[in-house]
DNA sequence: TATGAATGAGCCTTCATTCAT
DNA sequence: GATGAATGAAGGCTCATTCAT
């Protein structure tokens, strides 16, 4: 197993293949031709159809979820972390539609029928946001009375549908114009009284 | 003289089967015996196994529909309909997970994969919720330069998402009772300054 | 089983569906469609689908013969009769061309596959040949060297071949036509050397 | 890297099981157990069932017609020809019985159902004859009043119609035995009177 | 390591036949 | 007798996976 280059672009070539025909309708021979090898070499780095799956969840939700994590460390103020987060979540799936519908359409499958073997990466991001949110409570910005874990989910709710419908519609705007307002009606809902 | 109650059969069997093991994993015969009939009746009353999908998001998002719209018709104040709104939604998950698995697991791929052919139950679904906010407006509850499509699909997928949380997990709370935090941080991001 | 004209419709209704799409490629429903009865009705009559065909096979081919040997009986002279027998294959091929195709094209496959069900039926318009041409001997008219059984066969191939172009062909010209010369084809072989 | 030798394999598989059981009668599973191969592999050779028929029929044709068109164009004497062509056509089908019960029973299926898929092969073994037989004309051993494409069908007829009997029957004796007799009969049939 | 031909389990769908009405 | 809904065995075809080269 030589090759370091090789899993990367059967992820890439499997991310376009599932993109344009989903999961099921995919066949591991389309990826190895979208990759440009063949079918076989594709089990020297993969043990099954599944695995290519699971393992590009894992690596593209943690890829995702560093760079955000990253955004967010370079920024000291609660309210700005949020709205990098909703500008960047936009910015990722508008420059990776691909990876958007893959991950979009693919990963709610991926929850329940590949053992949760991405969990650990998208409870990687929940976390973040929830940290960001339990940091703007500290620092009086938002609500005390939060119900951290459901304004979290809502977040992230809300941030995925905006990107699926984008991602599945017309494509006729930018996502990216979307995220202020996103941000500011989500902040105005959990931000303290007072501010 | 064919049975008019066994496509309803069928469809419930198929959201059980569904529900347990997703479409693709799923046999037409485990559907027929989950409906305690031979698999060669499913073809009777249905065309395809699609036709089984298909058919079954369009019913069960219609009844949705309708009884959504039929609780916000009998309430006129416009924020009480918003929380009325959470408030079913998470009921009928509720009372139906599996239905609620399928809906919530499948419906992306449906939406992809299986010609949109749900696309009106579920903008229908939408409509609602825009119209309430858009009368939210007008009654000047809710802010006047408010981005209505945005803050629909925002509503939506946080309730969606706090459903799917739900019913992808351990259950171990009452989903409705997340139904007015939900509805509380919504509304305060979306109301008027003034109220 | 009372109606005793069920199962003459129903053959009737199979030969037409047959010509149409073949033995194989026919279904019981689509006889009974023919016929203008349920599906179920056929089992009254037929045991198997096959005993459709092999009936089917049976009295169409007694009812030809019959004439045949009828027309032949009428006509004392042997190098007359062998011109009324192929003027006579030849108007039932075209007054009846579905029985023709049925005939001409799954009679193979029933000699083969159908126990010879057919077998006696069909030896028997050998026969009737056979006895003619032994006449035509006796008579002085048709060589006595002439190995009969061989002739008999070439006749019958002739005028199958000659029906069997017609009826899968287009049909453009009156294959009653045809009858004259190739009688006198078969007849100038056969025939004794002084006539 | 396709093995060359794999169609020839599978349809000489074909051939024996088709003549075993019936093209309806036999599974693709059948001929990959005869073939020695699994069944999927016969996929990579062919699109379906149906296409294996198909070729068979143009392969053995086109293979028949080449060697009948070979044989004929040794012999300058259009007499000798017909002779040749009859005693071929019988030598065939006696060393290749599987083929011959297959080609026999099957073809008129065949041109029934398949498209015409096999027509161009069986009218080139008509084009042989019926040259042959304008041949004669022109040579003057041949009854200038001829009515060619009649005669042309009558010899195949005769032909196909012993080849037949002799493949579905008991097969007692030797097909090639009948070769001249067929031959003398039809010669002297539409050979000029003065000969 | 890379290949891609070969494998064969698996599944959707059809349709002859049955049987309750 | 007549119906046609129901049955379930059967089979063509697909495709993830293996393995000889």
């Amino acid at each position: 197993m030589r090759d370091p280059d090789k899993p990367q672009q059967i992820i890439d070539a499997a991310v376009r293949v599932f993109a344009r025909t989903g999961y099921y309708n995919s066949r591991v021979s389309d990826i190895a031709r979208e990759a440009g090898i063949a079918s076989g070499t594709i089990y020297l780095y993969f043990r099954t159809k599944d695995d290519i799956l699971v393992t590009l969840f894992r690596h593209k939700m943690a890829e995702w979820v560093a760079s955000v994590r990253k955004e967010v460390a370079g920024e000291p103020e609660p309210i700005a972390k949020i709205r990098k987060i909703v500008r960047l979540h936009f910015k990722v799936i508008e420059e990776n539609p691909e990876l958007g519908e893959v991950v979009q359409v693919e990963l709610r499958q991926g929850q329940k029928f590949f053992r949760g073997a991405s969990a650990r990466e998208v409870s990687a991001y929940f976390d973040v946001i929830q940290a960001v949110l339990e940091e703007g409570i500290a620092a009086g910005r938002i609500r005390r009375d939060l119900h951290v874990k459901i304004a979290t989910k809502m977040l992230f709710g809300a941030m995925d549908q905006l990107a699926t419908s984008w991602v599945l519609g017309k494509r006729a705007y930018r996502l990216t114009d979307a995220a202020d307002a996103v941000a500011t009606i989500f902040l105005k809902g959990v931000s303290s009284d007072g501010v």
